[in-house]
DNA sequence: TATAAATATTGATCTATATCAACACCCTGC
DNA sequence: GCAGGGTGTTGATATAGATCAATATTTATA
């Protein structure tokens, strides 16, 4: 009996807009795609990494939904982002040799594992997968500014407009809908990834709701008023 | 009459273990002092890069202090770090090749200007190299983690101590005194780094200067008691 | 050296958000 | 269908830090 390959090839993923350079040759092709060495599936509630373990791979998400956290020596958490289809995870490790936070996987997940050594190797003879390489690195390094911006300097309310509007974009460019959204994490989880408690954020929620500007059924959420979500982001 | 050359060269300047990749043979050491192409004086006060303008380089500080910040639409300021020797700035314009912050002299301060497109091409040559752009942009990633958890889940008290603990620490790798430290920055610029209003900060000095942990003379600061400054940053 | 401007301190008061607490909801597995 | 842990809502109250304001000090500039 044979058992069947599993389909990893970058080329022919339909994500591989969002995770690889484009405008690659057939040629350039067939090397990105040896950059992928495994499929991992991680179970909702499980850990992709940890803290403290050693880095070897970056892990590019096929499905699924992640958060990162770190945490203090007292055991504050702080959720430093969450991570959805075509976005990289793993970076944090890069400098240290190990991860210095949590991946916890907020539903089923797939990830494709990227080993790093090897994506070096390649990315020195390859200077489009170089140079996306340093896109996916520098673009974390803009985004943690702009939370930095959202935790030192916001309002509760403008955190939370700021937070959703995020979300919706991101889930817009992967085709779904820019006025819906169902939520894969906690109140708990969005109160500590924008240095709120989980009891305002429930609040924010009911205002959003009691105002139309948000429908609110548990995580569920429609978008009612767009303009009126976009304003509360910008004051 | 003869104008004297700047020295200019990665291979004799004295901060090159802080910029630049360890352990090179003297033919790697030849490209890398490639790699600079000027030096630019900044006058305290006076900005290097600002948000909007066109990213073509990275910078490396050789003497002086920086800030960089971020502002709202509504002119509300956030400052994302402080830079001293030896540190990189610019990486904010890898990703859109817009710079997205602006990065303002502290003082009077002399930058290495690296052309980041040449960087790229002398990296793709020597692993060392381009291990380190991997580290120096990993090292940045980290940073900014541990800045979202002191402003997402920390106390006033234990941001500033956190803060004033990492400057020293920063220092004391530089050959200065793990005691003794000048601000370079207002108590507004640390503020707006911790999340904080001015007047809390003063008064958090006032307090520390009570209660005899850190000898507070305007700018001026000498630790007396190191671990009730580390004990004061950890809860 | 004088004068203005920027920066810092300190006090009084206010308020956004945290904290504490009780209850409601809703999945998940038996 | 029912029990029970995890999750979410809402209310009452407390408080850390913000805001407003007045003054002092340091630094820059003429």
């Amino acid at each position: 009996m044979k058992i069947p390959v599993i389909q990893l090839a970058c080329s022919t993923c339909s994500l591989h807009s969002l995770c690889m350079p484009v405008g690659l040759t057939d040629e350039d092709m067939v090397r990105i795609d040896s950059l992928v060495s495994i499929r991992r599936h991680v179970k909702k509630g499980s850990t992709l990494f940890h803290n403290g373990e050693a880095f070897a791979a970056l892990y590019a998400i096929c499905s699924g939904f992640f958060k990162t956290a770190l945490r203090t020596k007292e055991g504050v958490e702080q959720v430093t982002g969450f991570q959805m289809a075509g976005e990289m995870m793993g970076l944090d490790g890069i400098y240290s040799n190990q991860h210095t936070c949590d991946a916890i996987a907020l539903e089923d997940s797939e990830v494709c594992v990227i080993p790093f050594e090897h994506l070096e190797d390649v990315a020195r003879e390859l200077a489009s997968l170089q140079h996306h390489v340093h896109q996916v690195l520098g673009k974390e390094i803009v985004r943690e500014h702009n939370v930095m911006l959202l935790l030192g300097s916001l309002r509760a309310e403008t955190k939370l407009a700021s937070f959703l509007l995020n979300l919706l974009q991101r889930l817009h460019a992967r085709g779904f809908s820019d006025k819906e959204l169902v939520l894969r994490m906690t109140r708990q989880d969005i109160g500590s990834y924008l240095g709120l408690t989980l009891e305002t954020v429930s609040r924010l929620f009911s205002k959003l709701d009691a105002t139309g500007i948000v429908q609110v059924h548990n995580r569920r959420l429609r978008i009612l008023k767009s303009d009126a979500l976009q304003a509360m982001a910008t004051h």
